[in-house]
DNA sequence: CGTGTGATTGACGCCTGTCAACGTCTGTGG
DNA sequence: CCACAGACGTTGACAGGCGTCAATCACACG
């Protein structure tokens, strides 16, 4: 008996229209749609945290969540935002550790969660779906590899730039060009690992030199090809 | 009809022993055995390289490869090192990407290569072993996300007493409690991402304040207490 | 209107990257 | 056997990027 989609966001349309579970039989499907509950969620709601045990994961319909680690002194690390059609959480499902991220909604969000056991019998039965699933976390630790270079090489100001760019490629603009993702200076500056004000006063230059408008937390991006330059990523 | 062991790394005294293979069929066992070629490598050899595609992993058996990324200046960033009972390049065998890292062998090693192919059909047909790569692959992940909140939030002087005490731990030390594993000043500042004559100095510092001993590249840590204390890792 | 959070600016100085010179050691070729 | 080159290690000088601290402003909210 098939859950209307209003209730569930496993809904055929949605599983369609994504890769990770186009593998999946019909009767695979079906166990997810009545294994999985959909769960709304509001700009500052953690999500999971830190040392916890995670049980279960995330499928994000709609909204940004980031996903950040605490440093030993206290100072939060932005590891990689999620956003619809990204699942989170499934690291430390599949690896049986605690959790060693927390996840904070950005932007208001809809996700949908999905029981670990249940995910973890999906990987076991289809080759197919593991294989997929591999190539995501395969994708994702490609990522990490090349922002430990990034960090461990550029400059502050070039990773600043390199950043702006990304949120740009990765978000999108809105329809006056400000990048859609909003974010608070120091968020910006717990992404490229540096203080609140290097991110202000540099923001503060980029503008004066016509490379950026700055409306509050707005960002529009005016001129890319020199601020891909500043980035210093090899094109 | 089985091969020696000698001629063949999987032989069932190596897969009996490690854990990620532990649930290959006999049959499986026997694919592996046949479509594997066990080959030897001197140190500097260059297993593979960024940007060049690869087509099949490899399992170490014995010595110590350094998988490192090439910046944009052309300066290296180790991400991690590989050693016995570890394998290499399933990364962008799994996520069919060119490769993103290099490996080059750190210390005279005895490699087993198994096509990505043989590897893939592994992964799709076993629940078990997928499940068991995925959390491989998982932990890995942690790992990266770990270092990045390092590199991003820790000085110089605590990153190195880190890497100090956590290659001492991964590769232990020999007789005289120097560290296994022998790194030039240059590759133990392009794990931590600093010049190496902060490394240098640093060496010197630690070696001033009785922390450790130096022997032109043998290390050995006198005080591990405050060495950890440095580094600032909670325990 | 007080309070709190976030943004901004200035002052200051230390950590650390860069450049340059030199020492040490090893292997190679004459 | 010696000279030389090349890789690696060391030390010093220097400056500038960026972190820290502190004060002030802007804005939202109860």
């Amino acid at each position: 008996m098939k859950q209307t989609s209003l209730l569930n966001c496993f809904g055929e349309q949605v599983i369609k229209s994504h890769p990770l579970f186009k593998h999946l039989t019909t009767d695979e499907l079906e166990v997810l749609q009545q294994e999985s509950t959909e769960e709304q969620f509001k700009r500052g709601h953690n999500i999971y945290e830190e040392r916890h045990r995670i049980k279960s994961i995330y499928y994000i319909q709609k909204g940004i969540i980031k996903i950040y680690k605490t440093g030993t002194d206290g100072k939060e690390q932005i590891i990689r935002f999620a956003k619809s059609g990204d699942i989170i959480g499934f690291r430390s499902v599949l690896s049986n550790e605690l959790a060693c991220t927390s996840a904070k909604v950005i932007e208001d969000s809809l996700t949908c969660y999905i029981s670990g056991e249940t995910f973890i019998n999906l990987i076991r039965t289809n080759g197919n779906f593991s294989v997929q699933m591999l190539q995501l976390t395969c994708r994702e630790l490609g990522e990490a590899n090349a922002y430990i270079t990034d960090i461990a090489q550029k400059s502050v100001r070039e990773r600043l730039a390199e950043i702006l760019i990304q949120l740009e490629t990765e978000f999108g603009t809105d329809n006056d060009n400000f990048l859609q993702i909003s974010l608070t200076r120091e968020e910006l500056a717990n992404i490229i690992g540096t203080a609140t004000e290097s991110v202000i006063r540099l923001l503060s230059e980029y503008k004066h030199d016509n490379l950026l408008e700055l409306n509050g937390r707005k960002i529009r991006i005016l001129d890319h090809p020199r601020l891909v330059k500043i980035s210093n990523v090899l094109n």
